[in-house]
DNA sequence: CATGTAGTATTACTTCGGTAGTTTTGGATA
DNA sequence: TATCCAAAACTACCGAAGTAATACTACATG
């Protein structure tokens, strides 16, 4: 059983991740254009997906002799690693005060707000 | 101006400041003592600490010839720092998707989800 | 005063993320 | 068939976190 913990990626892996998530299955060359705001070289981006499949965070198929990288793992799972992992880390588990304090931190919108309460009173309704 | 952003501490560095934030300065035996779980070696701890002096997330003083520690940066600003990061990062900024997920992942008691509708109600009405 | 002990200082090693140069290889094409 | 190109493979290096052993030192106490 793998039971990997997908937590604490770093943030090359997660904008390699975000790019396969959103994009598809991906070759090294489609990631790089998809990360060209870093500027970073092509091998770069190749040992960095080849760490990665050793983490069994992706894996690839061939096309020809290219590879064509996939996700491994959810992006519903690493959310929920990542946000469980700091909530316990920090908040000790407590969900309002995290909450609490991302909203003295930033300016969310009328929107966002609405969707909070609906989410909250939709929980407390089947509880 | 220093600016250092506080975010990306280890496992063992929060847990370090965090004893520091709960009990006080704290020498290194005292940490070490609040960390037992972990059954590190007084060294271990202590090299730690100095590390975490020269990134500037603790000073100490003297007392005699030990050296008593106490936390630089505070708790808010590291849980702001690292939630934000964090949120930033996965959730692109939607602290309801945030939230979202920690519902659907966690059992939030009635006590939280109320605390949690009155923080927003708060935020809705300053608004 | 001698020495043991509780501290700090020094040094070292591993792993992981990140970054990239150099080498090899397999297929296209002139 | 010889060569070139694109892609993978291999190698290397840095910094940070984590872990700890060993060396040094100052004080207490017999």
């Amino acid at each position: 059983m793998s039971t990997r913990k997908p937590f604490r990626l770093g943030n090359l892996q997660l904008a390699i991740m975000r790019a396969l998530w959103s994009g598809g299955p991906a070759t090294v060359a489609d990631v790089q254009r998809s990360l060209s705001d870093r500027a970073l070289a092509y091998t770069t981006v190749a040992t960095m997906l080849r760490k990665m499949e050793e983490r069994g965070l992706v894996a690839h198929d061939k096309h020809g002799r290219t590879f064509v990288y996939r996700p491994l793992v959810q992006q519903d799972d690493v959310r929920q690693g990542m946000a469980g992992d700091l909530l316990d880390r920090l908040f000790a588990g407590s969900v309002s005060s995290l909450v609490s304090h991302l909203l003295s931190q930033r300016d969310v919108g009328r929107e966002e707000l609405e969707k909070l309460e609906s989410l909250i009173a939709d929980r407390r309704d089947r509880q």
